[in-house]
RNA sequence: GGCGCUAUCGUCUAGCGGUUAGGACGGAGCCCUCUCAAGGCUUAAACACGGGUUCGAUUCCCGUUAGCGCUACCA
């Protein structure tokens, strides 16, 4: 049997980073066994549509490299696989149910539910379940409202084995008679999803543990239609520091959000990964291609699993020192150009990059955090001025001055050799020199190496901006 | 309330009956050093509790407790 995945999001807005966790499982799992993975839109409330939602979905899917196989855009051979344009399939299916006695009408209103819940009931009471067939089908072509609810057994477990949790058994006196279609024609989300696992075939569901307690509900409704039975798997919940169910309010829970913010998708994926998954061993760094080849079900936990924003920080840090110039370039020019410095090149950004490489946490951090590779600087620091220029350093970054400037080749050794002679001639240590050389061409009090930062920018700028210090740090 | 799931350092976790309970992030300290980082080294920090089973439980079983999830004509 093929291994076929699939995730299954309602089309909220915006991609949920518990559900790109989902969706990479099943992916990473799909891939591993040459199989397929599936992207199918679960839009049967109507009341909750967002448009564009769904391309917002799947752009942020392919940002990060999570590729489907089957899905919008992608037809295969058992689409559509947006759930509100296959609604003739649900209603065949249900009506089958009905027929065979599995399902039943209920046309019990809003009101009379309502009034039930607040006399303390925790489930329907099945008040409809004994309107005769002739009856039903009379009120139904009389155009009565009704939903269409599964019939439960009212003794007896459902058992099923979870590939993450082992066995589960739930007693069926427990599982309500669910309404399976809508009023409005559109089926829940229980009936869709068991419909539509079957009709892809769907060999492994893989979903959040939020749907455990609604599997029996599915198991029941394969037996009903003598479908075989996927494998299941309800990964661990993604939670917020206080343990509760991840969620915005706490902090940014949208993959676009960290996108914009300058996390790269290596990280943001292996990260991820990890969150409820591990190799056993004590790797920590994997790229995309080492997690399919690594991934496997049997080692993923069952307790939910917090989301630490500072092992993210750590990991996106090891991802940007990993990547090369060239890679990391493409990704900073947007940032760079709206802060009006597009007017690089790539050799000199390539420079700027790897001098910066292992002080950045986020890809942002390449522009804002070192203005002064884009632009002199009009302020310094106030503390390192204060305790780095001294009265006696103008004369001392003048003598300074002069030695660069009579320099054959304008290369961090040759700065360094410089600046320690001068240092020597002087008679002061070269620290003397160092902090307010740097103060005075980036008018920041630390960055990466001096003498690699002054051969980035440049003898010109160098001079230059030498020159200005001395003008305004009087 | 009912049902279910879960339970090792603050966090992510290794452990699948006998270990000085390991690693990573974060914290502290030291080293390196022109600053900031990076890196290296060191260090503090955990088996929720109570019963069993067993020669022996972090590990297996049962309770308790706690946390979380579900309990919609939302997914």
């Amino acid at each position: 049997m093929s291994v076929r995945t699939r995730f299954a999001p309602s089309p909220t807005g915006y991609l949920h980073v518990g559900g790109l966790r989902t969706a990479l499982y099943a992916f990473l799992f799909a891939r591993q066994h040459h199989g397929t993975f599936i992207l199918r839109i679960e839009d049967t409330d109507q009341s909750r549509k967002v448009e564009g939602a769904t391309e917002k979905l799947i752009e942020a899917l392919q940002w990060a490299g999570v590729e489907f196989d089957e899905g919008p855009g992608k037809e295969g051979a058992y689409g559509p696989y947006i759930q509100s344009q296959r609604l003739p399939i649900y209603h065949a299916h249900v009506n089958r149910l009905v027929e065979e006695g599995k399902a039943y009408r209920c046309f019990c209103t809003a009101e009379r539910l309502e009034q039930l819940r607040a006399s303390g009931a925790t489930m329907y009471d099945r008040h409809c379940r004994s309107i005769p067939a002739a009856e039903a089908k009379r009120r139904v072509e009389a155009g009565d409202p009704h939903v269409v609810r599964m019939v439960v057994p009212e003794s007896g477990e459902v058992r099923f084995h979870d590939e993450v949790r082992g066995d589960v058994e739930i007693a069926c006196a427990t599982i309500d008679d669910q309404v399976l279609l809508k009023t409005d024609g559109f089926p829940t989300y229980h009936l869709a999803v068991v419909v539509d696992d079957h009709s892809m075939a769907v060999s492994h569901v893989i979903r959040g543990e939020e749907w455990l307690p609604s599997t029996p509900k599915h198991i029941l409704l394969y037996q009903y239609f003598g479908w075989e039975i996927p494998k299941f798997a309800h990964l661990p919940l993604l939670l917020n520091p206080d343990k509760s169910k991840l969620s915005k309010r706490q902090g940014d829970v949208a993959v676009e959000d960290y996108r914009a913010k300058g996390y790269l998708k290596e990280a943001m994926v292996n990260f991820i990964a990890f969150l409820g998954w591990n190799p056993g061993d004590e790797r920590e760094i994997f790229s995309m291609e080492e997690l399919i080849r690594d991934f496997s079900i049997e080692r993923v936990g069952k307790a939910g699993a917090v989301f630490n924003i500072d092992k993210l920080n750590w990991m996106n840090q090891q991802h940007i020192k990993a990547m090369p110039a060239s890679a990391v370039l493409p990704l900073i020019r947007p940032t760079l150009a709206a802060r009006g410095w597009d007017t690089f090149s790539d050799e000199y950004m390539r420079s700027v990059i790897d001098l910066m490489k292992e002080r950045v946490v986020v890809t942002d951090d390449f522009v804002n955090t070192c203005p002064y590779f884009y632009e002199a600087p009009s302020v310094y620091d106030e503390a390192s001025r204060a305790k780095n220029w001294k009265p006696e350093t103008p004369a001392m970054m003048r003598s300074l001055k002069d030695r660069l400037a009579a320099l054959t080749a304008f290369d961090a050794a040759s700065i360094e050799a410089a600046l320690r002679s001068t240092a020597e001639e002087l008679k002061v240590g070269a620290g003397k020199l160092i902090h307010p050389m740097r103060l005075a061409i980036s008018g920041a009090a630390n960055g990466p190496s001096l003498f690699h930062l002054a051969e980035v920018l440049g003898r010109e700028q160098v001079l230059g901006r030498m020159e200005r210090a001395l003008e305004v740090l009087q």
